[in-house]
DNA sequence: TGTACATCAGTGAACGCGCGTTCACTGATGTAC
DNA sequence: TGTACATCAGTGAACGCGCGTTCACTGATGTAC
């Protein structure tokens, strides 16, 4: 899609270089065809500018390449989530990653797609355990839940599960406003940060 | 996949009944396979013991026959939705039909997945909104909270954004559980009913 | 009642396409002597 | 300092595949005479 552009070739230790481009190039496509289809070797080789056969010197696979692509939204997840999950308030606590995850998912919907709306068969292995709840994006909001049960400001019905039932009901609520905008971006929708906010009053009061 | 059984040929009226065959395969394969890129013209054709030219006399394409195979699902919701909200009482009614939508979703999962996770543009014209708000499933979702803010019981901070944002907010929250538990079933649910009993009572406490 | 004919459901072969992947290769780069 | 060589990033051509779709056709069926 993108037009080639005249690349030198990678002196001897830099291989890494071209790595680095075509995971860059994977994402752009998606982003800009919003289709995972889309992302095939061809076509990143292309946008790359490099011969399909190329990609194989630094992915196994398609597979591999797409697995590094999601797990690199993953990371970046990750990251904004724990960096956002500062207040000693755990109720404000959610309350700032809920923002951050729905808007990460507004931001990047093509990467939520595959991240949390696809069928995981295209991804290797344990994928799905290691990404979900190993991640530290999952780890800060069980264990946010877990601060706010302490507090003894949750309802019964939902403390009494305890705090990884309240965080895969939290994380679904949240997953449920993101997912839907996405796929259905031309439903009756009001202004975005009224959907959020009084979503997140609505979450609040279902928990207190 | 499925190997093909003698078939006689459609007498002269009949030709709808191999239509109805197709349609029948093709929701087959999407439930065996759970891929749509599986219910391909050939492999339909094969399930229904006919070749792949024959389709085309009852679908003008591809895109028509996935759209027609969509459009049954919908109207499937559609009636369980209708048939549930029988309640006088709002409430309960809101009750029944998440309880409803959930199942539909899990009992269907590839289904769920083609009408509220994918990308809608396989499908022609103006297939959302046709199929989102004008449904009969929307509408009682729509019609059923107007009930419930009118009974004055329904929190002010959602009641006084209007039955439309309500009736949205909602949705995103069932679609939420649904969808993740569809994306991601190997994430660590609880039993289903637990899961769906914590999660309306959640739902409920945020709307009151 | 018997025959010629129009209809039309379904066939068989083929098309062009983009895909993932493989293979033997080229030729610039850094290193050893 | 100069030359031969090993390394290895990237190439060019080709493979087999399944796909959606098309085309001219066949042959059973119902109807008109």
């Amino acid at each position: 899609l993108t037009p080639a552009t005249a690349r030198k070739r990678a002196a001897r230790g830099e291989g890494d270089l071209l790595r680095e481009e075509i995971l860059t190039a994977a994402e752009q496509i998606l982003e800009d065809t919003a289709s995972e289809d889309a992302v095939s070797i061809r076509a990143v080789a292309d946008a790359v500018g490099v011969t399909p056969p190329s990609i194989y010197r630094h992915f196994t696979d398609k597979n591999h390449m797409l697995f590094e692509v999601c797990g690199r939204s993953f990371s970046e997840l990750d990251r904004v989530i724990t960096e956002t999950a500062v207040s000693d308030d755990p109720f404000e606590t959610l309350d700032a990653i809920a923002r951050v995850y729905v808007r990460f998912g507004l931001d990047h919907p093509e990467h939520y797609r595959i991240m949390f709306m696809s069928r995981g068969d295209a991804t290797p292995e344990d994928f799905d355990e290691h990404m979900l709840v190993g991640t530290s994006a999952f780890g800060r909001l069980f264990e946010t839940c877990e601060r706010a049960i302490a507090t003894g400001r949750v309802r019964p019905a939902v403390a009494d599960r305890g705090a990884l039932i309240m965080a895969m009901l939290v994380w679904s609520q949240v997953h449920g406003l993101t997912s839907l905008m996405i796929a259905k971006p031309s439903a009756p929708w009001a202004d975005l940060d009224v959907m959020v906010d009084t979503f997140l009053d609505f979450v609040r009061a279902g928990i207190t």
